[in-house]
DNA sequence: CGAAGAGTTGAAGACACTCAATGTTTGTGG
DNA sequence: CCACAAACATTGAGTGTCTTCAACTCTTCG
């Protein structure tokens, strides 16, 4: 049972035991298939479990009153949202299938109690925290700094990279399925502008538009064009201070 | 020694006992004096310290390769930073005082070792980042979604929300000494535009305008601006599963 | 076959940016 | 104590990126 993308994924970073990785795989035993375009949790109720993404995409996103949403983050396969979509539901914020799922339903308690327990799952769980908070702070970057088609390009690129670093066997890693309304509302951007972006990518020769989602096509371009540096998503020693005893 | 502002801020949502208190008071016994405009930490150089802002505020940021600065986070009395920050090297990111500033120097293994024994003090950690995991996706939703205007006085109303929480006894509360220039690196915006901007909110009455800073002057009027609405900043009863033992 | 969602394209307009100059405060050194 | 520099703030004019509005096409699905 070590399809488990989350265990794949610590193991590159966080020294885990054996026992560890057992108790790891047994949290994720209540697995369950969700449709395209279901809401796993919806703005408003409580979300009463942790998920873990075994496959398939889904948005973390908000709806202003106005009507307009933001997509706050994209929780791919081996994403665990989270120990903090606890309190989604205060936030009004909700979370969306983008494609066909498998989803882990793991109680908050069996978590919590592993990390009263194991240190190195606590340490794991810290990288996990860490990283999130890297990527929305990139994100943040990203939409206070860039315009449109290096915005574009550099989520492009962040995506590219975590789907390899979560399925690094998968082939088709370079198709991001995510209609242009969806990138609209990633990157704050209109639809109608967002589609004249990809145009201009595809004219590049950097992506291919596929109906419902993008092809990239040419990665190293991408990468130049947004800038992107990838270093947040893999933190080599993370200073959890474990190394020095005392 | 309760002149400790996280201490503070933590026993209104967390519970924690007099143990717990005195270990976390005992960890901030390394207070520092910071200088306005000194870098707390140096973007690309390692940091050995978790610092806690006694008083005084300061930002984190990037700056881009094209001289673009992106401020990601301002950090207020109370806040930890952090458990996070040990990464902050490897994004490139530094911290900066905004004002003079008391910060308290905390060795990390310090606070591991309390993490390994406490529960109490792991809950409030999970606390505290869950609200910095929440702030800065509302800081997402606000670059994604709102105008400059709005957006603004979105900001405005966070940062009033977050200074009463942590120093609820100070009367100049509604006084942010963010200059024109850190205001526009934080909204996404330039500083002319920012300008421009704080004199339409002054022409409303919502602020006055100081060298170095912004008076708040009707805060339900910027609240109602800007739709803020502070929730994610209290998380009500954190799902963190401790009242359901079994 | 009709409807709904996704994508595409054009034209006009607005919000925010750039460039540039000027004013104001603060601090520093002669 | 004055002169000067530096940082911050302000204002105007012109420009551009992105938005808005609107129409139309294509695919998918019931």
């Amino acid at each position: 049972m070590n399809a488990n993308p989350l265990v794949t994924r610590l193991q590159q970073f966080c020294p885990l035991d054996a026992g560890d990785l057992q108790d790891l795989n047994a949290l994720s035993l209540d697995r369950r298939h969700i449709a395209h375009g279901t809401n796993i949790v919806h703005g408003g109720s409580a979300a009463n479990h942790i998920h873990l993404i075994l496959s398939g995409w889904a948005a973390r996103y908000k709806v202003l009153t106005d009507g307009t949403r933001q997509i706050t983050a994209l929780l791919l396969p081996g994403d665990l949202c989270g120990v903090r979509c606890a309190m989604l539901s205060q936030m009004d914020q909700g979370i969306m299938a983008l494609t066909p799922m498998h989803v882990a339903y793991i109680k908050p308690q069996a978590l919590y109690r592993l990390e009263s327990t194991s240190a190195g799952i606590r340490h794991a769980m810290n990288w996990c925290s860490l990283v999130e908070d890297a990527t929305s702070r990139a994100w943040i970057i990203n939409l206070g700094c860039r315009q449109a088609l290096p915005r574009t390009a550099n989520l492009f690129s962040e995506l590219s990279e975590r789907t390899m670093m979560s399925v690094p066997d998968s082939l088709a890693d370079s198709f991001l399925p995510l209609t242009q309304l969806e990138l609209a509302d990633t990157l704050g951007l209109t639809p109608v502008h967002v589609n004249r972006v990809l145009r201009e990518l595809q004219q590049r020769g950097m992506v291919a538009l596929r109906r419902g989602g993008v092809m990239m096509t040419d990665l190293s371009a991408l990468r130049q064009l947004g800038s992107f540096d990838g270093a947040y998503l893999r933190p080599k020693t993370i200073a959890i201070g474990e190394q020095t005893a005392a």
